[in-house]
DNA sequence: TACGATTATGCAACTTGTTGCGCAAAGGAG
DNA sequence: CTCCTTTGCGCAACAAGTTGCATAATCGTA
């Protein structure tokens, strides 16, 4: 639902093209916001049938590039959108489900999986570290849009922070997960 | 995705109607995953017609209680799931998309949502803590599975700790974010 | 010029999750 | 017994996200 005001806020710090778009989202935005080209494509087609942005180059070809522009009822349908209230969105982890579904069996290693995690979480936050060392040193002055992006970065940051400490402490907190040395008998359920 | 093995894995705990899965996953299972009644009657019918499950009383009509059992084909379907690899959700919360198109507008005064959202997440929180007051005393002997669930419910606190976390610092940081005394001229966009 | 790779745009089909409604059985109140 | 509410089950439609493919322009290169 967050993915039409995600494209009109890309748009209105600089207006592109669709594929721009997409590539943006790959970098900033798509932190915390991922998109591929189609939703983006599909999105950007809804938004300009309400009026809400214009393509410049408005060819119905296939092929052609088209520029797309944020409106004035655009700009205004953002704003009204942003100071909406909103839901925060439970953790909705397949991990979780995993450990679940291995403490009612007792017969799957959960920690080869759990290292995995620990892997990747620590990736990610680096890539968010780097991102902070090089686009918010400690010592800037910050103006109150620098604070904001700033607020989403460190957003970014103590959830992969907590994810990790939580990997670390489920492993060392659970050593004893692990598979049978003889996998029982097929049982027979029916 | 993980609906059909969080399905198997509560039935394989105690097999039961769909209704009373739809009111388990309202309170153990659906702290982490979340699920409408109508969306497990969908997958109770793919997983019997993919024979991982069975109904007992298998009446066709409506308003009939069906009772669902898991197989062993289900059984094994699930333990394999539960061994393959699986990539951590990244963060998804529209309050980061308004925060970005507050920075972007310059017009929005976000100390309002902040404020809710940490409500709301001081508010899981507590729910969390007591369950795991509850169930999970910290000098009580812990079975390996006890160990797993545990686990799954430090999730849920590690997580909603770092958002309320996050909310405070936040608050803390950008104090200047407010709107302006004066809403700005309508900008011609066009 | 012709060919192939790249880029930009889009369609179609599918999965997952949500919302609103309808129908049938069960059980209590009048 | 009749009416009404609750409970269990399910359909239909939609929104959001994903995947695979198709088509048109563009551009470098043989």
């Amino acid at each position: 639902m967050a993915l039409a005001q995600a494209i009109l806020t890309s748009l209105l710090e600089k207006p592109c093209t669709g594929a721009e778009l997409a590539r943006r989202f790959d970098k900033s935005l798509g932190h915390f916001w991922q998109a591929t080209h189609q939703q983006i494509y599909r999105e950007l087609g809804k938004l300009e049938q309400d009026g809400l942005v214009r393509a410049h180059g408005l060819a119905a070809t296939r092929g052609q590039q088209r520029h797309f522009e944020v409106l004035a009822t655009g700009k205004a349908a953002l704003e009204s959108w942003c100071a909406e209230p909103g839901e925060p969105r439970p953790i909705r982890d397949e991990l979780l489900v995993r450990l679940r579904a291995a403490a009612v069996l007792g017969t799957v290693d959960v920690r080869v999986e759990l290292l995995r995690h620990q892997g990747m979480h620590a990736q990610t936050l680096d890539r968010y570290l780097a991102i902070e060392a090089n686009d918010f040193p400690a010592d800037a002055q910050k103006t109150v849009a620098d604070e904001l992006q700033f607020a989403v970065l460190r957003a970014g940051i103590v959830y992969e922070q907590s994810w990790l400490n939580w990997c670390e402490q489920t492993l060392s907190h659970a050593p004893a997960i692990q598979k049978p040395a003889l996998v029982e008998v097929w049982p027979p359920a029916d």
